[in-house]
Order: structure tokens, then sequence, then C-alpha cells
DNA sequence: GACTGAACTATACC
DNA sequence: ACGGGTATAGTTCAGTC
């Protein structure tokens, strides 16, 4: 029966049959139906020719990899058809042959056949089909269409394959168009979180598990009855998996979300399922989740986009996060405001029975703040699959560099380009074990107190510099060409040519659309702007870090060697000319310039900013970020000149801004931290140091008396790798040790909490024989966080005003006199 | 065993 | 392995006397 509805793709998945690609994509019509289509495409690669070679010749080898065949176990590889085209590599003229294969799957087969010694590049055999069929037919993620087909029903087509889905609507795709009027679309978001007797994946059994939906929450459990509404209790682990399944597939959610569920949540309840010979049958056609080991293990659903937004917030949003850790406590508290329900881990069978309901309430909570979450940076994700082609579940999972590598090639049509391969693993071996390069220019700061102070800055300083010289890999050459500008790198020249390239280009495009965003949201201040914003934001930002990155496809590190050379070079004229007209340049980091303002007028600042921007080339442009009435810049604690990039401001309204001192680093203790930022406060308000001074005594005084809190004095530090790969032992390393033998998880990543006691005897004398975990008794040492915690935050601070903090905390020499 | 510089480690800035 | 380089600062390690 033929059919036509209106369509919008969500999930892709591809299979094959007999011996041939097809996609399966499941979305929704304006109807918000949940379907499935089922269309193919075309599949070819590309044999590049040598620029000399003779047509006859071409033609000879394009008549001979019309004959090639493999044979393989279940079909015979074979070419179907070859055309010859004009197409560009690397923003150069070939002739290439496009060849047309029965199947993706035998792309690097075929490609290894090809070995003319005419052929200069084999390329796209390792784009992945469903990458290749949104290239080829232009069906986007996100994005609205016109489907006409068969409906499928029961038919023989594809295996029967429309009787397997739970889905009333299969089509057999005919022709796909896109819609002009758009319709909206809202997913249907479900969020889930379980609680679990053990931290081992699938070693203890599933306490509880939580779903909860727009008008829907549910804590299903099988331990113990409730008389909240939300608690439903079962006879036991298996009936509480099944009732899971079964409630999410009665949902029918577009999405299943939760807060780090691809490491944990998905994976323990499909360990479960197994223990209990159950299937966790969540998918469309009823086949459990399946997980891909990569760096990380990640969960797949079909038909279903499991989305663990703890991916996306640390490779994509974590930038614009304040908070210290991406734990779903944090990352809500500071983007809804929200926090997790006070519980503190532990086995079920030792929790008391009135304890119960707060459990349920915890578990509850997860998946509310999970869900939340997930409504908020929706908007962010979905625009980022739009903008990057790809389908959504991988969007939210990809690294930054990842990211903007599939904008290219989703964007290399309009250039006319052929994908530049992946690196293989020797290559990538061969680029990280290339020379750094120069980066940034860092302005050596004099330590003082500054008053009147403006910032300037570039805007997408890396990214401008790359647009206005055209950096990148279709535009480099190592040696003099003409029409090409010269960029004197530290042992080397590189040269850029003049005709501009399509990584600038297509850069050029983040930076205008970022600009044009940014102004409709002003306007507008709607969701889908901001959103559009952020995306071209983030896509700018990571351009530069792209080409010097060892895993891309079209790495190029002159371009970012010459990126930063010529960034230095325009900071460092335009400090000049700042200089010239007699400002104090007090400080200057990569793309922004500290200067005092010399009582000069607004419109005298507006002034020197215009004219600076008259002579920059291109699309750069220095910007008016804002102005402080106070700043302090101080020497480095080795040394007596000042040290780069710490340093902190007031502004008018009396606001802090503080950068690199230990206020801001997460791994000193809260006293530390709490005491330094209120000395930098009562110094910044008042320009002196008497209050300071007083408030330092008042707090030492206290810690002398042990007064302060032990909670002030926690040290947090996270580990960074396995803790038999450390070479140097450090406290942490030390307490996460004994963690792992109180049977504490501790993984890559956890922040390990620790203090410093006084030593048991004389003997110990390292850091780490006297870090305590919070939790085991102990005197904290006073000379420890006097000496090597209070003392390092505020010396430097009050040696500009010449005040002698050693002295002031007396702690040092007692600690020394009572030592012998 | 005390001292010292190098190595290792974590975190911040842009 | 899954953006880049620049910079500060603590603790441990390994060598010297």
């Amino acid at each position: 029966m033929q059919t036509k509805i209106n369509f919008i793709p969500i999930d892709y998945d591809y299979f094959d049959y007999q011996g041939k690609n097809y996609i399966k994509i499941i979305g929704r019509t304006d109807k918000n139906k949940k379907v499935c289509i089922i269309d193919t495409c075309d599949v070819y690669i590309w044999a590049i020719m040598q620029p000399d070679t003779p047509e006859k010749r071409i033609k000879q080898i394009q008549t001979k990899i019309n004959q090639i065949q493999i044979k393989k176990k279940t079909r015979t590889a074979h070419v179907i058809k070859t055309e010859i085209h004009d197409k560009n590599f690397l923003g150069k003229k070939y002739k290439a042959i496009k060849i047309f294969i029965n199947n993706n799957k035998d792309a690097k087969d075929i490609v290894e056949e090809l070995h003319y010694k005419e052929i200069y590049k084999r390329r796209e055999h390792d784009l992945n089909f469903i990458t290749k069929y949104i290239l080829e037919k232009k069906v986007k993620p996100l994005n609205w269409y016109k489907v006409e087909g068969e409906l499928l029903n029961n038919s023989e087509d594809f295996g029967n394959l429309d009787a397997s889905i739970d889905l009333k609507t299969c089509i057999k795709t005919e022709s796909i168009q896109p819609l002009e009027k758009p319709f909206e679309f809202k997913p249907k978001i479900l969020a889930y979180d379980i609680e679990t007797d053990e931290f081992e994946i699938g070693k203890g059994k599933i306490v509880m598990i939580s779903l909860v939906g727009e008008d829907f929450q549910k804590v299903l459990t099988w331990k113990k009855q409730s008389n909240k509404k939300y608690v439903e209790t079962f006879k036991d682990e298996e009936e509480m998996l099944e009732a899971f399944v079964k409630y999410t597939k009665k949902y029918n959610p577009d999405i299943l979300a939760g807060y780090f569920s691809d490491g944990f949540d998905l994976p323990y309840l499909k360990a479960r399922a197994d223990k209990n010979k159950i299937k966790l049958n969540l998918g469309i056609d009823n086949s459990q989740p399946t997980f891909s080991r990569g760096r990380m293990l990640t969960g797949k659903i079909n038909g279903i986009v499991h989305l663990d937004i703890f991916r996306f917030i640390r490779s994509v949003y974590s930038q614009y996060l304040q908070s210290e850790t991406l734990s779903l406590n944090d990352v809500a508290s500071e983007l809804l405001g929200q926090e997790k329900v006070e519980w503190e881990h532990k086995h079920s069978s030792k929790i008391k029975s009135k304890e119960w309901e707060n459990y349920f309430k915890y578990n509850l909570q997860d998946s509310v703040l999970a869900y939340k979450l997930t409504e908020k940076i929706l908007p962010d994700i979905l625009e980022f699959t739009k903008i990057i082609q790809e389908p959504l579940f991988n969007v939210s999972r990809d690294s930054m560099a990842t990211q903007v590598e599939n904008y290219i090639i989703h964007h290399l049509e309009k250039f006319n380009e052929i994908a530049e391969k992946r690196p293989y693993s020797n290559e990538i071996g061969k680029r990280r074990a290339e020379e750094k390069y120069k980066g940034a220019f860092v302005f050596q700061p004099t330590p003082g107190l500054y008053e009147d102070i403006t910032f300037f800055d570039f805007t997408s300083m890396y990214g401008s510099v790359i647009v206005t010289h055209n950096l990148s890999l279709s535009t480099y050459s190592a040696k003099k060409i003409k029409d090409s500008i010269e960029v004197d790198l530290e042992n080397q020249k590189a040269y850029f040519i003049k005709q501009k390239g399509f990584f600038p280009q297509m850069l050029n495009k983040f930076i205008e659309k970022r600009k044009q965003y940014k102004k409709e949201y002003a306007e507008k201040k709607d969701a889908h702007s901001k959103a559009r914003s952020n995306s071209f934001k983030l896509l700018a930002n990571a351009a530069y870090g792209y080409q010097g990155f060892f895993g891309a496809r079209y790495y190029c590190l002159p371009a970012a060697a010459a990126t930063a050379a010529l960034a230095r070079k325009h900071i460092m004229e335009a400090i000049d000319t700042i200089e010239k007209q007699n400002h104090k340049v007090i400080y200057s980091d990569t793309d922004s310039i500290a200067f005092t303002s010399n009582k000069k007028s607004n419109t005298q600042i507006q002034k020197l900013l215009k004219d600076i921007n008259e002579k920059l080339p291109g699309i750069m442009e220095l910007d008016y970020e804002g102005s402080f009435k106070r700043g302090i810049w101080v020497t480095k604690r080795t040394g007596d000149f000042g040290a780069k990039k710490k340093y902190a401001l007031i502004d008018k309204e009396n606001k802090l801004k503080i950068r690199g001192f230990e206020t801001v680093r997460r791994d000193w203790c809260n006293l530390a931290r709490q005491t330094q930022n209120k000395i930098l406060q009562l110094i910044l308000q008042t320009g002196k140091p008497d209050k300071a001074k007083e408030y330092l005594k008042k707090t030492v005084k206290e810690l002398k008396q042990r007064k302060i809190p032990l909670k002030q004095l926690i040290i947090k530090t996270q580990l960074k790798k396995p803790i038999d790969e450390y070479k140097s032992i450090n406290p942490h390393v030390t307490i996460a040790k004994r963690m792992k033998q109180q049977n504490i998880p501790v993984s890559i990543g956890t922040l390990i909490e620790y203090y410093i006691a006084e030593p048991e005897t004389t003997k110990h004398k390292l850091v780490r024989e006297r870090a305590k975990l919070p939790t085991e008794p102990g005197k904290y040492d006073i000379n420890y966080y006097l000496k090597n915690q209070i003392l390092p935050a505020v010396e430097n601070i009050l040696e500009v005003f010449d005040i002698k903090v050693e002295e002031l905390i007396e702690g040092k020499k007692q600690m020394c006199l009572g030592d012998f």
C-alpha cells in the first residue's frame, strides 16, 4: 500500500539485506506518531588520479576497477560502476574515479585492490554508512521531510522486518523531500536512575529504579512497601526489571536520559537482567541494549535515543560551567538551582526501616534532576545536531574535535571536495612525537595594586586569525610559492596561499553566524537563537585546537603554529599602540590587554580602540571588555617578579573577578580559599591592607585555638590515572589506596578528600604519612594548615604592602622551635 | 639524616 | 586517543654530602 507522511528523523540505524546496505530511521510524524522508514542509497569511494595521468590511462584503470570482485563469506564484494569526475582534494583540482560498490563494509577491501601508481589517493572508504546516507540523500537529523513509499505490513521485504518492529508504521521509502515549512517538534523525554547495593557493574542487586517523564513519576522496588504513591513494590528484582521495561515501552519516549548512564545505569540493568535470565528488551525491535567499548562504555537502544547527558556536558558544555566537579549534584545545582536529596550510600541490608522513604525520595530526585537537566540542555544538543548533521546519539557523545570534523565532512559538497582520510595509528604516533610549537603571549606583570583599569580583548582571537590569514591544511605550503604570505615560526617559515581555503571559509561562517545569532538573542531572548549562538561559538573556539589535534583528518601543525605566531604579533602590536598613547599596560594573556585608563574619558578610550581596529587586517577585531576600579597583581612564590595568570579585580559594583588565585582552585582547603577571597575583597574595596590584616589575624587565632571545623580543612584532589600508574605517591594517592581497601569505590576522576593530621610519631615526615580520610579520627595539624595552606594563600598579597605574613602567623617559627 | 634540584602531579588561564 | 600551549605550585624522589 502506498502512503505519504511528514517525517522528522531522530535515530538512525542500518542493516544489510541481500548484501546491500539499508538505513532504518526512527522518527515522528507531524501527528506525533513514532514511525520507521527504510531507505537506501548509492555507496561509493574515490580514486584520485595523479595530475598528469593521460585520459586514456584513466579509462584503462577504470575498466580494470569495474572488474574488481572479492569473494567473501556471505557475499562477493564488487564494483557496480565507475564514473570520472572533476573534483577538488585539499583545494587542488584532480580527475577522480567515483567507484560505486555494493556494500560499504567492503570499502576497505576494494581500496586494497586499487594499487595503480597513477592513483594518487584513495578516499572516503573510512566514512560509515549512516554518514554516507545523510550526505548522499540529504536526509538530515531533526529536519522535516515528506516521505512517500510503500507501507510495509507483514511484508516479505527485508525479511519480515516490519513485523519485528513495535510500530504500526514502517515505510519502504520511494521518495523523500525536504518540507519547506517545518512542524514543531518536542521530543518526549523519560529520565531514569538506579540504586544498587554495589558499585561494580552487576555485582550486587538493583534495589530500585526511578523513572521521570512529563507528569510521570515512578520508583520501582522489590525491597520495601511504601505509602508514597510513586513507589511501586514488586516480588523480586526480576519483576522490578520487567516492570522497568514495561513502563519505559508504555511511555514510548524519543529520548531515554540518564546521568552517567552509559557507564553505570544501563550496563548495570543489562547485567542484572542477564543474571536473572530475562531480556532487557527495551528496543523498538525488542532487542536488548548494546554496548560499544571505546575509551568509554556507550549504551545504545534501538529506536530510542539513549542520552547520557553527562557525556555532552563533559565534552561540549563544561567550558561554560563554574562547578568544581561534573557530578549530578554540582551541575544540577549550577544549572537548575536544585540539588540531590541527602543520602549516605549503604547496602540495603543495613538500611533501617524508617530510612527507606528518604532513599526512595533520593532515587526519584536523581531522575527528576536528570529530566530537568535534559530539558534545559536539549535545545543546545538538538541545535548542535542540526548544525553538525550527524545523528543525535553521536552528537550527544562526540568530542569537540569530532564535532568540528563532522561539520566539515557534511559541508564539503559546496567546495566540491573529497574528504581527507582519518590518520592511521602510525601517522598518529608520528604526529604526537612532533615538537610542540610556541603558543600564546603572556605579559610579565609588575606586582602591585592598580587603580582604574580597562580591559580590551580580541573577539574570537584564534578563529579570526585563521580566517584573516587563511591558515589551514589546504592552503599551506612548506616552500615559498607565489601569492602566499610568509609566517615566521620558531625554526622555519610557513607559507599560506591567498586563495581562500574551505576550512577558513567554514570558520568564517561560524564567526558570522555566532555574531548574527548573538544579536538575535539579545533582541528576542529566545532559546532557539541562544542555542544557535552557543553552537557556533563552540565551533569557532574549537577550530584552532582541531588543526593542532593529532587525530584530525585536517591536521596541520604549521597552521596551528602560524595561528599562535600571528596572534602573538597582533596582540604585541596592540600593546605597543596602547603604550604609545601613554597608558601603562599592566597585563595581557593571549587575547586580552589590561591597562590603566589614566583618567581618560570613555570617548577617548573608544577612540583608542577605533584607531587600533582601523589598522587591524581582515576580520580581526579588538573589543572593549570592561573596566575595573582596582586590581592586584602579586609576585610568584619563588622569585620576586610578577606571577602570570594570577590577578584579582573589583568593578564599580564591588563585584570581584578572581583569576588563578588559590580561591579558585579546588585542590586547596576551604579555609585557605575563603580567607584569601576575603582578604582580596577587603584590599580591593578599601585599597588598603589594614582590614585584611585584621581579618587574617582573627582567622589564624581561630585556627590555632582549633576553632575551625574539620570540614573547612578538607583538601580535595582528583585521581587522574589508575592508582598503580603513579610514579610519585602523593597524599591523595595514598588516600585512594586506603579507600580501595575499605571498599569505597575509587576510579579515574574520583575527587579524593583528605585532611592532614598531626604526626603520630616523629618518623612521619612526609605529608602523605599524615593524610587521613575525613572519616578517620585524628587531630588536624595546625602547623601544616598555617604553613602550607594559609600562609601561601595570603603571603604574596600582603607582600604588595610590605607586610610580612610569616611574622603575623608566627606559626612557622614556633613549629621549628617546637620540633627540636 | 639533612639538603636540594629534578620529576611528577594537579589545576588554572585563555 | 578522542582540541592547543602557558603558567603556578605543591609533594615526592633521588642524588649529594
